[in-house]
DNA sequence: CGGGAATAGTTGACACATCATCCAGGTTCG
DNA sequence: CGAACCTGGATGATGTGTCAACTATTCCCG
């Protein structure tokens, strides 16, 4: 594929050293689990599952809690077919609603409702203090700095060069970073 | 808004520093981003998907690439439910087949077929040269290192205490001791 | 003005994960 | 022996993610 290219003209397979193989491991479990764990913790003490927390976060970091769709996608790196038919779903529970765009026929808001609005509320807290938990009490601040570091080299490969370009519909648009991540929020 | 803290408070919450938060939604991001390339990836031009690699691995590193069932879930940390869905799809597909247990009557083993072999040998490489592309070229040695340490002691917390037992159908049964911690998972 | 092309969004089919439930084969113990 | 219980595993419903069409608007350009 297109990231396939490779400076050595032959099929030579680079496999992983040791200290790589135990560090891919170990990073590939714990990522699994933290996953699951987070969101099994949200779902059962907040019923609504990370994505949906993840769609209302950007709502209610939006001035006048309405968002376009394709907006959405762009700033959840997330397919325009996967928002939309999460967008979908979350409607039928009332915790956003659709409304048609005036000035272009094509597009619509989605919009937060009270009811998402309580219900992200109701969430953020025990999702902050279970990430404190279970990541940032776990490690050192020189690791904090560490895994910041490690993330931005990795995802800035990810999003350059013939990598970026495979994600459709959603392009790369560049200044990205309006990361929807929840996390703590700066005393406002 | 919700972020609001409350010095007065009973369950005051412990929201991420600044620095935290940070780290946290890029790595957040790089997870998200990264899992997606993978499995793209792999089920473009491997025409498997990351989770049937898993299975096939696990196969693949028994002397007679045979496994229980219950065996794959516990060394993949899946839920024996997902184990035997997702048994079934491949056994559709023949990249393995299932076989019953004759010392023991409920059981039944998964055992991995020519085609299940050829696919993962197809596959293996072209996902290693990926991971080292894209993960371990970005990173020093002493990342790598720290990776791992960051690994380590994260899911050591998920697998401890309180989170531990949450896993239905795959209890550690063995090994793991499960010792009791305070502070516990989620605040209840 | 008219006819592509790009854009915004939806839809349907399918793969996947989770949950609750069910079931058959073992185990324990009176 | 047999009833209660435990275990290994399958199944169906439901929610979620991806891909490939598809519709409807708007844009661009002659």
């Amino acid at each position: 594929m297109m990231c396939q290219l490779f400076p050595y003209a032959e099929r030579v397979t680079r496999w992983l050293e040791p200290e790589q193989q135990r560090a891919w491991r170990a990073y590939v479990r714990m990522q699994g689990e933290l996953n699951a764990h987070l969101s099994r913790q949200m779902s059962v003490d907040s019923d609504i599952s990370m994505a949906d927390f993840a769609v209302l976060v950007q709502l209610t970091d939006t001035p006048d809690e309405r968002v376009r769709v394709l907006e959405l996608a762009r700033s959840l790196h997330w397919e325009k077919s996967r928002i939309s038919h999460h967008v979908a779903r979350m409607e039928k529970r009332g915790l956003v609603r659709r409304e048609s765009c005036g000035s272009d026929g094509r597009g619509s808001f989605v919009v937060l409702t009270d009811l998402g609005r309580s219900a992200i509320e109701a969430a953020a807290p025990s999702h902050a203090e279970m990430v404190q938990k279970l990541v940032f009490d776990q490690i050192t601040p020189a690791e904090v700095g560490a895994l910041r570091e490690i993330s931005e080299k990795i995802f800035a490969r990810l999003t350059t060069g013939e990598c970026a370009a495979v994600v459709a519909g959603c392009d790369a648009d560049d200044a990205v970073e309006v990361v929807p991540q929840e996390g703590g929020c700066p005393e406002a």
